[in-house]
DNA sequence: CTCAATGCAAATCCTTTGCATACCT
DNA sequence: AGGTATGCAAAGGATTTGCATTGAG
């Protein structure tokens, strides 16, 4: 696992630095959406813990060369971050537990293209999340 | 206007307040999504200010009523707001102008009943937004 | 050895809140 | 009149920044 750490920061010329192994353990741990602060929490029960600034500033390198990318959840004030996908995908969000299930292939090629069309406008990337409730949380509803 | 920003009010049992109408006279002014800040210095311009937290409590207010919608746009910090539409719309959002072009009529239909089957998950919301580049700031890059 | 990365504390930005006052109904 | 909405200033939470120190290459 540190190896293909240890890869994906020289890929991006960055230096292997303590800190920035840990963040990914922390990212490459789960697949859910994390908060700077959650990932601070999770890092510092390992061994020497980093400050939160410097997860601010990692993550911000990070995303810079594509390494993670960010989310604003809805009713959510702070930025959440995942390690960033090969292949583009959609979530689906509970509005509950906040637990998030990605969801691979889009449906969106075509409409893509005509609405570029449509109104004269280069399009770059989308989003594309559903918000809802998961199994657990709608089971557990009154 | 102010008659049908009035029924707008009533409509929701909320007392027709000065600033209220002059919020609202603001969001209609535009589809464009607005910060609180931004709605906050347009209306300052107007006879008697406003104060920038009573925006801040009528945007929550209009917003707990479903009056306005609110979103976070990719690389924004602040909450966006617009006056809610009768119709679920798409937008195009130019990264470079942040204008944003409003879309309407879904693709999604089939796909999210799809979904809802493939991964037990209620969907009750979805958004969808495209980013890239208007026109405008297209033909403006070297 | 050298420059970039980190830690810490202070600063900043956006948003919320407490309390006294003003204003709808 | 009675209670809600507003203004102002202060508090709060998330993120950023300055500066001295540490550490990777």
């Amino acid at each position: 696992m540190d190896t293909k750490h240890a890869k994906r920061l020289d890929s991006k010329g960055l230096k292997k630095t303590e800190p920035r192994k840990k963040v990914l353990d922390v990212m490459s741990s789960t697949d859910q959406f994390l908060s700077a602060e959650a990932i601070h929490a999770i890092v510092d029960t390992k061994k020497r813990p980093i400050s939160l600034s410097t997860v601010y500033r990692i993550l911000e390198t990070f995303k810079a060369v594509g390494i993670v990318s960010s989310v604003s959840l809805e009713n959510a004030k702070e930025e959440r971050f995942e390690l960033s996908h090969e292949h583009h995908a959609h979530h689906l969000i509970c509005t509950s537990c906040e637990r998030v299930i990605h969801v691979h292939g889009c449906p969106l090629d075509h409409y893509e293209k005509t609405l570029q069309k449509t109104h004269d406008f280069t399009i770059e990337d989308h989003r594309l999340d559903f918000y809802g409730l998961c199994k657990t949380c709608r089971d557990k509803r009154i």
